[in-house]
DNA sequence: ACGAAGTAATCTGTCAAGCAGACGATATGC
DNA sequence: GCATATCGTCTGCTTGACAGATTACTTCGT
């Protein structure tokens, strides 16, 4: 049940979310592209990618679409001239401010039919559920149990 | 926050579930095929791709496939020979009861680190979201079932 | 009863999305 | 300096989904 009940929501969420993103390329993708970069400013290209659990060359295309649409930018890391740092427009800020908003809304809308005070307490659990069950780097933490929840941005 | 949170852990529940479901053709899609036919017996072959929110053309690959391992079988209904009704073998009964034990345990596995008076809770607040949620058939009934009643969409 | 229209499932062709692998450019270790 | 690893890009291939046509059957209208 855990599991179909996640897939219902999500899938409800992308659908209402690729409404929202309706200014963006990519729709979903794009959003959550757009708002690892400003929110989290992953240091290189294959960190966002990474983090989002995108494949590196698969990153490669939608940010040229990003540079292309003036929502982001590539610059040379000076330190390491291989690296390519991804840094929002103004225009990029501008706009996902906008698609956050309806967005938060969306969510609103999805959450609905659950009374106003479990609202808190499903996005509390979620949050915590995630942070525990995400892979990668705090692969230790998972096992350690509840202690671990020390980690880097 | 949300889909941010919901991406994670259905991409996490995905990956122990695929694992879970090695014994069945078509990794996560199939365990979903096989539990909704088991479990929820949908009277056509429509039905169940409605269901699950699949396309009837992928259906009928799905079901071939499922049919040559022996899981489940195609038999004409007899009220309406177009259709037909999805039943499962006794080898698909069996073959779903394993699957689900290591599903459930892998679920377990996956809220490892939220306390255990905490997880009936979660699912809880799922479950009432995503029926909240879900567009379609009964978005009345789904109403009903909470606080709320009478609105007709 | 007969034909028209609608519906269940399947088949076919097409198209996009993603991945593995190769590649040029740079960095690092010996 | 040379071997090896990493960052980002490019190429080719495979896969998977959808639209549309097709076959079989039902239902409705007259």
């Amino acid at each position: 049940m855990l599991g179909w009940s996640l897939t219902v929501l999500l899938r409800e969420w992308s659908a209402r979310v690729e409404d929202a993103s309706r200014d963006l390329p990519h729709g979903v993708r794009g959003y959550q592209v757009l708002s690892a970069v400003v929110h989290d400013a992953p240091p290189t290209q294959a960190a966002l990618a990474a983090r989002l659990g995108i494949d590196r060359t698969v990153m490669t295309y939608l940010l040229d679409k990003f540079e292309g649409c003036g929502l982001l930018e590539r610059r040379q890391d000076p330190a390491d001239r291989r690296a390519r740092r991804i840094v929002p427009t103004d225009h990029g800020r501008r706009v996902l401010a906008e698609v956050d908003a309806r967005v938060a809304q969306a969510e609103d809308e999805l959450l609905s039919t659950l009374p106003p005070e479990d609202r808190p307490v499903l996005l509390a659990l979620l949050e915590h559920a995630a942070a525990g069950a995400a892979p990668g780097e705090d692969r230790c933490a998972a096992v350690a149990g509840s202690a671990g929840l020390t980690r880097e941005a």
